[in-house]
DNA sequence: TACGTTTCCGAAAACCTTTTATTTCTGTTT
DNA sequence: AAACAGAAATAAAAGGTTTTCGGAAACGTA
């Protein structure tokens, strides 16, 4: 067992088992040139011997590079952040990085101390994950080092952000419906002071427009929940009787549609064709039928952002708002017209 | 605009300023004595105007102490280290701690990689976190800093290890089955292997024996899956037709039961009264109905576990497995025996 | 031997902060 | 006026690493 409070081996102890001194031990650990072969062999023993690793906090003082990056997060509680946060870690893990987490949980204040706290050790750069894709206050202005926006974009356009694409992933899953043989589409989604609502709604419009097909009944706004979801179908079902296709804005929203239309002798797919968002594989995989869904590949968005955040480390930064496009993946909640 | 090239500002450029020594500022800015109050506002200004902030890494090498830990997680992506991992960040954030992020994937190499550089950044502490309730080998030896293992524990006793307490979670959930009238209780759980279901099935078999009754037939072992849940339901009551009560090793163990059960005539909770396990929220909460379900609390043991590293970096090591105790949330998947 | 060239190694500075030991200043007492 | 005490300020060292620059050794040539 490691003795827990001896004093971790230095390089100078390294030097002095291999009977070098501190700057070539350095030079032999680092592939320097100017170390005879055989020295730099002897050094390299000692330090495997002694498992000496070389002290990060020292490197860092000295070069102002920590090879560490901040993941500033306003709420990771949420099922959006995660994703994107293990995508981010992943690109980050395998640039030899490491990440920093904080989780401001929605308060300004908690975010302004992170922020210090993140600065104070010198972070490389920052990400910064939204809680919702609605923009959010900048704080690049304050901030010597670069920053990349993930999932909810930076209010100021010159800042560099990553978004899901909405609008086409809304498109993805109409255009679908229509290929499926669907005439009379609704749209059911969340609260209408969600970004991803409108642009949800938007793309469901823009995809009916250019099939020169109109839209079955207003877009029905509510909640994101499945308890929403079951009293749109009824209202839906009443006031649009003859709908034969539904795009819901999350699969919450699917799930509980779906489980009220059958209740009222709707086959699905068979009558009413449904489409879930956010691809949460919980409800979209284990629902009866399977959700058809949108998936706004999260991960890929953070693994993206972590990238560019290297990229901007690296002098290269890439302004604007970068809408990630989404996948369809299909289920047995969509079928052809006519089929069961 | 900040200017992102320039050097960050040091504690000498506030002594410059303010017109005194380094040392001196120093002294100021941590409130040390040995100061003339004006000379410590005069230096407080100073840092303000030119808002400088402590190098963290210079202070980290002189004290040997870097206010930093590493959270090494086995599987973030699973929805059980994530808590975990947000009330240990809780508990750090109060504490002026940081916490270094990486997730291992369940992959030992990659577990290896990481342990070297958080060990290179000289954290002062670790929490491992587990993918899974079952034992996980022990690092502890090889680490020369203290190591606190969540949700999965070390397999070496001597370790410090949180995790819930499963069994008794269960006698909870079926203590309150009993309390509801229920006597004829079954228990479908997941697969063998997990230390969670055996667990689970362990404690209610305690419970049923403190009652002095025999469980409805053999503890179902299957998946965690809401269509095991489904298959489940099937057999159990075909088995069992006199079943009233069904504890379930998940939630959605319980919400796939519950379908089947609704759709073979059986009443939820009239004929059958179910309880789920996790408490997870989109499950439980969304259902019809609401299902009552034990909740692990896995964010304070992730709290907890951050405490305890706390005082382990502070020589006071509480070793040996802690189990958790679990809380009952009652909602409507329960109800005395003969109400609807 | 004197000198130039090449190869290898080591002393010292730099990074930034805190702390210890020392010096300087201020004011009081004899 | 001198001595002293106490308060305030500073110089210097320490922490671990990398890099620069100078020096030494080895070797070949004149």
């Amino acid at each position: 067992m490691t003795d827990r409070r001896s004093r971790p081996v230095t390089i100078s102890d390294v030097a002095a088992l291999a009977g070098v001194s501190i700057a070539t031990a350095s030079k032999a650990l680092n592939g320097r040139d100017r170390v005879r072969a055989e020295t730099r062999q002897r050094v390299i023993e000692a330090a495997e011997r002694l498992s000496f690793r070389p002290n990060a906090l020292a490197k860092g003082l000295l070069s102002g590079q920590t090879r560490t990056v901040g993941l500033l997060t306003s709420d990771s509680v949420g099922r959006f952040g995660i994703p994107v946060l293990l995508g981010a870690e992943d690109a980050f893990g395998a640039g030899e990085m490491a990440v920093l987490l904080c989780d401001a949980r929605g308060d300004a204040i908690r975010e302004i101390h992170h922020l210090r706290t993140l600065l104070s050790r010198r972070v490389d750069g920052l990400i910064v994950v939204g809680e919702s894709t609605n923009p959010r206050p900048s704080i690049s202005r304050n901030v010597p080092v670069p920053v990349v926006y993930a999932y909810g974009p930076s209010g100021d356009p010159d800042d560099v952000s990553f978004v899901p694409d909405d609008v086409g992933g809304a498109m993805l899953a109409v255009r679908h419906l229509l290929a499926m043989g669907r005439r009379r589409i609704a749209h059911v989604t969340g609260p209408m002071d969600y970004k991803a609502a409108t642009d949800r709604a938007e793309g469901a419009r823009l995809a009916l427009a250019e099939a020169g097909l109109a839209q079955a009944g207003e877009t029905l706004y509510g909640a994101w929940s499945q308890r929403w979801g079951r009293h749109a179908a009824e209202l839906l079902l009443t006031a649009e009787p003859e709908v034969d296709a539904v795009f819901c804005g999350s699969d919450q929203i699917a799930a509980g549609f779906v489980e009220t239309a059958r209740e009222r002798g709707r086959r699905v797919p068979g009558d009413v064709a449904v489409v879930g968002y956010d691809n949460w594989e919980v409800l979209s995989v284990e629902t009866r039928p399977a959700l058809t869904s949108v998936d706004p590949n999260l991960e890929r968005l953070g693994h993206t952002a972590a990238q560019h955040l290297f990229a901007a480390i690296d002098g290269r930064a890439t302004p604007g708002v970068h809408a990630m496009p989404c996948r369809l993946v299909v289920r047995d909640s969509t079928a052809p017209s006519g089929g069961s």
